[in-house]
DNA sequence: TACAAATGATAGTAATACTATTATTTTTGT
DNA sequence: ACAAAAATAATAGTATTACTATCATTTGTA
């Protein structure tokens, strides 16, 4: 038997339900690898329809625009993390191990996850460290977090932050350390790939000095 | 007489120097508007040349594209406030102070400054915040970074940096840590005002709360 | 005054971001 | 097995964007 993790999404991020036809699992599958390769600003239905063999109209019936397939794939990927963490936590009793398994989640490359067919959550942590953020910094950002499009981010922080005050109950801002964690975890990735000067990491050594800047700072923090 | 403090600006950014003329001068301070209002996205040169009173035609004798366009003005912004680092900190000596002051200026609201006539800083930095990492988040970012476009913020994070040594000569992260304070500045700023779940901070009290979270998280680190 | 440089006015092109229409194929309910 | 419904493919069309090109006019400067 094939086991296939499914992340329900929300949905008003779509117009058909991509995961229930051969043709939505291939837009999620080819715009994953046609995003990270080309960049989310060249990224349009055209070469997307093309990649695929079918035709932009093809695509308009399952996105309104590519926005929200970017918004939708971010939140797969989000929803997937989360769903990883309890995973890879569930037997971890002291909360400092946990919140160190989850920065060591964050921070270190993903492999492709065979769990999920028509998904390469490798590619899409590339894409989340390089454009993850586009999802959110926009001028309707508002009204895209009244829709709900931004849940398995912060439920992710959540749970992070929840982490955060088991390790110290007192500590005053678990919330801000937890998105703080989320996003230096891939704003640091990305320095160290692409504007070194920006970071003490090289890539040769990879992401464990991410962690350890990472787990140095946190803790450093909650324990202070 | 009137002081008018001037920004030296990479070269290649631009295919006229906009510093030069009224017309220029008008691109930088209108772009400035126009992007704030309606964000880069929506954000086009036939608009700003309506603004403006000039066309689209103009415009483009000033910059190649709206891409280095928003790289000249959050350059411009990084060089400002390099300025206003060595300005506000020329007599600290204490270098923990000095790193509170530094965080304080990252942090708190800019109030524009009379000395730049056609930049209206407390616009820019609202730029920079939902904007500042769209100028380094692309595929052409190692391009951009051997035409120097991110020497003004890549200084700024060393001059951070060395503060952070002068603190601590033996703290392990001064470039990751003085590119995550900048980072984190605006990023706490912008999930405060649209993402609130994301931090621990109303916006009633405006930065304080962000600064202190700053402080808190890397003081905490650096005297580790 | 005269010459160059900058600006303005206008036009044009290829690509993008869609919407609409109709034909064809596939699915599914009976 | 067959009809109806749903999904897809094929095609066309529009408004806007992101430019490039040309030429006339204004402005500043030797």
């Amino acid at each position: 038997m094939k086991l296939e993790v499914q992340i329900k999404m929300n949905e008003t991020l779509y117009l058909r339900d991509p995961e229930q036809s051969e043709l939505g699992r291939n837009i999620i599958k080819h715009s994953i690898q046609l995003i990270q390769k080309t960049g989310f600003e060249s990224f349009t239905f055209k070469k997307l329809a093309e990649a695929i063999g079918t035709t932009e109209a093809g695509i308009y019936r399952y996105f309104e625009n590519k926005h929200k397939l970017l918004v939708y794939i971010i939140s797969w990927y989000w929803g997937w993390l989360e769903f990883q963490i309890g995973y890879q936590t569930k037997n971890i009793n002291d909360p400092i191990t946990k919140l160190q398994q989850v920065i060591k989640l964050l921070a270190t490359t993903v492999e492709d996850d065979i769990m999920t067919s028509h998904v390469d959550e490798s590619l899409l942590h590339q894409i989340i460290i390089a454009e993850g953020s586009k999802a959110y910094l926009t001028k309707h950002v508002s009204e895209d977090n009244k829709q709900q499009y931004f849940k398995p981010y912060k439920d992710l922080c959540k749970t992070v932050g929840d982490i955060i005050l088991e390790c110290n109950a007192n500590y005053p801002y678990p919330h801000s350390l937890a998105s703080t964690i989320v996003e230096v975890a891939h704003l640091q990735n990305f320095f160290m790939h692409n504007l070194p000067a920006l970071t003490d990491f090289d890539k040769t050594k990879k992401e464990d000095q991410i962690i350890n800047f990472l787990n140095h700072l946190v803790f450093s923090s909650i324990n202070k």
